[in-house]
DNA sequence: CGTTTTGTACGACGTTCATCGTAGTACGAG
DNA sequence: CTCGTACTACGATGAACGTCGTACAAAACG
């Protein structure tokens, strides 16, 4: 428990940034993310899932290269990759986004 | 064979097509109908798997709201929702296009 | 009619996925 | 050192997914 895997930003392929955002609980997270100027603890999001659940899928984010995740104390804090997802997809976080955010949780 | 069935626009959801543009064929194909002014057939559209997969993907497609369908003799003319997606999700066809097509198929 | 072209329906197969519970680890506080 | 907090690792389970082959259907053309 300390050191965490992160794809490099070469290594960030438009399919698996897509497929992490195609669920209503990541999506959830990005759009809670985005309203955070520093990040925010795991325990800060309230999914309504197990926390294991919640572990899977802040991975397959941090793990797709939407997310950074660096551990501090007990927490794990979370926080959009959003320099370089600008600027490998530009418009694109922006515009799920405000997609996801004009309408809500389903 | 006949009759075709399309979401409604407001019953487009975004993890839906999300989902639909996070497979590699599926992405081809927006990327192809992206060039095109009127549409194509879906044999005018070379994928590298068999004739019922790409059935598949084009209904995946269809059923996410991401394309329009119409039978025209034998064929069967595909062309994307721009109008409806870009009304529903500003930016997010663009952006995924263009980054698709940008970095060439993987 | 029969043939060709184009795409579908169905069932199968192996993989990946989302979900959970249980048990465990790392860190901070007392 | 012990306890609580925060998250992980592992294994299980059922669902969804991508892929295919075979058999079929609808339309166009002879």
């Amino acid at each position: 428990m300390r050191v965490l895997e992160h794809p490099d930003v070469e290594e960030i392929r438009l399919e698996a940034v897509l497929h992490a955002l195609s669920d209503p609980m990541r999506l959830e997270v990005v759009r809670f993310l985005a309203t955070t100027e520093n990040g925010a603890a795991c325990s800060e999001i309230d999914l309504a899932v197990s926390k294991s659940t919640g572990t899977h899928h802040y991975r397959v984010l941090r793990e797709a290269g939407v997310i950074n995740q660096v551990y501090q104390g007990t927490s794990k804090i979370n926080s959009l990759r959003r320099a370089d997802l600008d600027e490998l997809f530009p418009g694109l976080l922006d515009s799920v986004v405000s997609a996801a955010t004009r309408r809500p949780r389903r």
